[in-house]
DNA sequence: TGTTATGATTAAGAATACATAATATAACTT
DNA sequence: AAGTTATATTATGTATTCTTAATCATAACA
């Protein structure tokens, strides 16, 4: 009972199409071959395809720190309408990734190191909880989990391959919020702590080599295992306060950031 | 240039307001004189007064857990569309207010314990960090202020206002937040801790009156202006975890919630 | 030549319209 | 009368339209 041939007499072209024939830029090709990715896991609901591609192209770099997200454009380049878009940059906006300016829209949220130290004091508390939380409630095989990922950390370490390790590393610490069974704080530490991942790529060439993160992640673990929980609090802490040292001292180093400008 | 007169050929009537003569239900009622508070103070953003209005209304039982929250009514109170209401439900279940069911629609939270305890274990970990950061941050006037709090508490006890008690231990611990100087945590933890208040709210002629509480907010005073960070941590995340265990223990003395249905 | 109006353009803010899924209701068959 | 199917209603999901503020370019003016 499709009765839908009678209803298109009057849109001779759609108002917000008329900027078709959008320049294939870098943005956009990323985007799309990661929408292709979602497509496949079968992510129907479109607010959330787009949180997840705009919160990728963020990560990523593609979308680089300061720069306005124009939400016609990015509907464009999605494939749908500016609604289900600026949705997703409402959340991605509640979570710190994005900034609204009224009237003016969202820009990607800048990579300064005032920003930086805000999102590790959180991350690093939320870090440490959760280890604490993770000790009592994990169990065996999970723990050999964690032990698997931290060799094949020391693998890519090997083999130079810093690219590898930091998603490696990611996961580890994933792993354990994971452990922590708190969704709530799965989401919150998730959302956070992947907008470190920006400044870390952005990095990656100017810190030391990581030998001792997997040094660390391996003594993590033996007090896991040991069943302490605090003092996994304490260590998963200043394990993460290391890192933000070396980012920052990093960062610092470095030539300005191309986006400096905002 | 009002050109309004010739585009109703086909509009008998419009859609969106066909539910006018909406019943002036104790919702509305309060809806709309928490909105008029906010036109004082000059919340211009439409989606921003929807978000402070539908929060303010979960918060106060107004909208209780479980409940559906109908974009089209809440629009009809709020006085304006769909889209910005929409917008501010979002933000709210990004911060764990309302559940998306697809369509479905927005339910308020669920006021359960385990939902309550996930929340204690992100907010006594922040709220710990957020004291280690102000101890090394207040100034003398800053943790004078905190002392003035502490004092109206004592009054507020005395007159058996635990009303007044429960709003001035919220400003006690935000104060601190505040002191942290870091805008993403005290974001997080608002939002988060405010989500206890519903539960404090329901639970507070069920739990023991709360003196002890303002001795250990004086100790954790006195170890701020002792300048003892890791100190303030410890105490006030065992604070946060007796108010814990109380309203939990409340929670099940109690008779079941009125909308455990959902 | 520099500065300030003024109009055109652009993009966000908000409302409305349309599409679709879910649910409730009514009709109908056995 | 009970159960099943068809239909109507309702509310979300999404698109489109309309409105308004901000910006940019251009022109008028000092």
């Amino acid at each position: 009972m499709s009765d839908n041939e009678m209803n298109n007499q009057k849109n001779t072209q759609t108002p917000d199409s008329i900027t078709n024939s959008l320049d294939q830029s870098e943005l956009a090709l990323a985007v799309r071959s990661f929408l292709s990715t979602l497509d496949v896991n079968g992510e129907s609901r479109l607010p959330q395809r787009a949180y997840l591609a705009v919160r990728h192209a963020i990560r990523h770099l593609q979308l680089p720190p300061g720069k306005t997200v124009l939400e016609r454009e990015m509907a464009e380049i999605l494939g749908m309408s500016r609604t289900p878009v600026r949705e997703s940059l409402v959340r991605l906006e509640t979570e710190g990734w994005v900034r609204l300016i009224p009237r003016r829209g969202f820009i990607v949220a800048p990579l300064v190191a005032d920003d930086l130290q805000q999102i590790y004091e959180v991350v690093e508390s939320l870090d440490g909880v959760a280890g604490r939380l993770a000790t009592d409630r994990a169990t065996h095989e999970e723990l050999n989990q964690l032990e698997h990922l931290i060799k094949e950390q020391e693998i890519a370490l090997e083999r130079n391959d810093l690219l590898a390790w930091t998603d490696l590393d990611d996961q580890f610490h994933n792993y354990i919020v994971d452990l922590s069974q708190n969704p709530r704080l799965r989401g919150i530490v998730d959302s956070q702590s992947d907008q470190l991942y920006r400044a870390r790529l952005y990095t990656i060439g100017y810190r030391p080599k990581p030998t001792h993160s997997v040094i660390e992640h391996k003594a993590i673990l033996a007090v896991m295992r040991a069943g302490e929980p605090e003092a996994v609090r304490t260590m998963l802490q200043s394990h993460r306060y290391r890192a933000r040292k070396e980012i920052l001292e990093a960062l610092q180093s470095m030539p300005p950031s191309p986006e400096e400008t905002l």
